[in-house]
DNA sequence: ATCTTTTTTGTTACCGATAACACTCGCTGG
DNA sequence: CCAGCGAGTGTTATCGGTAACAAAAAAGAT
């Protein structure tokens, strides 16, 4: 560990100037020769990576970004790593970013505004050339804090009223709007919803309003309403709140989910109860997860192309970063996928 | 953007010199109270404080790291961020790292050793304090890299034959004979593999390895694999493979899949043909991820205890920091959980 | 009251790379 | 034949903190 095999010598960590002087040129050119795209005769940079070889020298990033001013990277928020919708996200905005050369680094708050807070103010101090934030709900210190940093700024999966920057996002209350509306051209009177403390899941929040409003608009009650887990809301949450719910409202036939993983959880727990989906219950989620579309019946959810959301923010810190113009808001398509958990046919699939 | 509005009139951010001068001490005083655990009066570090208040000051870390030598971060790469199990291991390392201060900075492999090759030279580069891979695998310049690094690294998820330095893993080849046999006890003759190409992902391969060599141990047929897909091998992978798999081995009683997830999409294949699991077909998984857990009926799986590896992770880290002997292996316990889709009954949970 | 110890603060040098500018050389075109 | 140009290379200064040491101030011991 203490000494490399790779280094020869020396244990102290090899420096351009060892290279330059291996190479029989100024620290400069080094420094050149190592970056594509410099003017470095093909001979002298071919010298240089040799003896860079030789003795093992590792550019040090930290140095260079130092003296250039550029970190290199980008900062990310998001809420869980574990998610497969957000983690969709940063993969999208990694590989936009990658022939550009800047890396991501990840952070994930817990749904937690005073820990994006903490987050946020540890990321500004690394100086990344840009900051994606999940949501456009946050601590007033975080958005002064972000405001001022002079760093471009990306607010995503979310339309906020109140925009920091720039928003690469869609409106989580129109998609919860829109699963109500299916759910009423099914034929469903007595419809509920699944999800999270609204404090914490702002998104979700918003899907459970549109949903809601939508469901008042159309003239049917909209008590039936289960919210008592805290963020995120996993396959067993989604199950006991179902069961709480039909206790509850017995009559409910149709329930939207906060997310296809407490869709999942809910719709086994129905069908444990020995009743049938969607005969006797209809159940649709939200974000599109593999699990809904393998499972019997397929569950019926909203595609939001979070692969899509990452790249497109890519796509805007590049444009930003390259001082071009760029829309302030990208409202991003969402896509209804209706399936079978909502179908008519009593049949599954 | 370019002003903030945190600042008050001048457009170059803060620096710790403006700070102090604002406060009236010396920059050195203003570092180290902007520390904690340094001694400063705490009426001067109130001071400095409401002076860095005032001027938005942000410490730039990238001068911290180049200065002190710490970079202040734990580089880890993983296979796929969108991958309950490695997004727990890398969960649980941030949680067990936070204390003391380090981030963790995130990459993933695709499940690719050149890319991760790529990925430990870019990593490398910012001087991580620490690094930490999956897997026993790698080209053999990425071992050059890590093991010239100087920096302490950590293999998890497995069992290196040849360890570079640290590893906190299982091995994954016991792992898969331990579903072989619990597929024997139950009574299953006829038992075959599904997962991914071997080449990608070792850690697959391993588990298959184990699974055949015992059930050759236990004189049954080991030729009943299926390997078709590139990893990550996913629901809709899983329920393909297996449809070809029974095609072609009709009187297979019992699977094990590679992951839960194609565990998953192969038994919904096979309630979708009309067998019933476990009683027609039995199937078993991997990973404990919860929609095994939670689907009808629950899938046997292997509980690798992914958030606990992170943990133990940053502990041997923390360790190694603080210059502590620490053993150079942590064999971590799996466990099987048995569950309905190998149980004995004919009706499902 | 004086010496010692501890706490608090300041001084100096430096981390390793790169921006900005200056220079050399060979080549082209008038 | 020389001005002008571009490619290739070198020189100098500098980015913003912090380690290491030194000094001053405060607290404690005798």
């Amino acid at each position: 560990m203490e000494t490399g095999t790779a280094s020869v010598t020396d244990s102290r960590k090899p420096t351009m100037a060892d290279v330059a002087r291996l190479a029989g040129v100024s620290p400069m050119t080094v420094s050149r020769a190592l970056k594509p795209g410099t003017s470095v005769n093909a001979d002298t940079r071919e010298r240089i990576h040799a003896a860079a070889d030789m003795l093992g020298y590792v550019l040090d990033s930290t140095a260079s970004a130092f003296s250039s001013g550029r970190s290199g990277f980008v900062a990310m928020t998001i809420p869980s790593i574990n998610n497969a919708n957000f983690a969709d996200t940063a993969r999208g905005l990694t590989e936009s970013l990658r022939d550009s050369g800047l890396e991501l680094l990840l952070g994930y708050t817990d749904y937690d505004m005073a820990e994006e807070e903490r987050l946020v103010a540890a990321f500004l101090r690394r100086r990344p050339e840009a900051i994606v934030v999940t949501g456009g709900a946050h601590t007033e210190r975080c958005r002064a804090l972000l405001d001022g940093s002079g760093v471009p700024v990306v607010e995503t999966w979310d339309l906020p009223s109140r925009p920091i920057d720039r928003v690469v996002g869609f409106s989580n209350a129109d998609a919860g709007a829109r699963v109500a509306k299916h759910l009423f051209d099914k034929g469903h009177r007595h419809i509920g919803f699944i999800g999270g403390d609204a404090a914490r899941d702002t998104r979700g929040a918003d899907r459970r309003r549109g949903f809601l409003n939508a469901l008042d608009a159309l003239g049917l009650s909209s008590e039936r309403v289960m919210t008592d887990f805290e963020p995120p809301i996993t396959m067993r949450e989604g199950a006991a709140a179902i069961e709480n719910l039909l206790d509850r409202w017995p009559d409910t036939t149709a329930v939207m989910c906060v997310s296809d993983l407490s869709a999942f959880g809910a719709m086994q727990a129905v069908v444990r109860k020995g009743l049938k989906v969607p005969g006797d219950v209809a159940i649709a989620g939200f974000g599109a997860y593999d699990v809904s579309e393998h499972a019997l019946p397929s569950i019926t959810t909203v595609d939001v192309q979070a692969l899509r959301i990452g790249a497109e923010t890519g796509r805007q810190i590049l444009s930003l970063l390259a001082g071009e113009e760029t829309e302030a808001v990208s409202e991003m398509s969402v896509s209804l996928l209706e399936r079978g958990s909502t179908g008519t046919a009593r049949l599954p699939l």
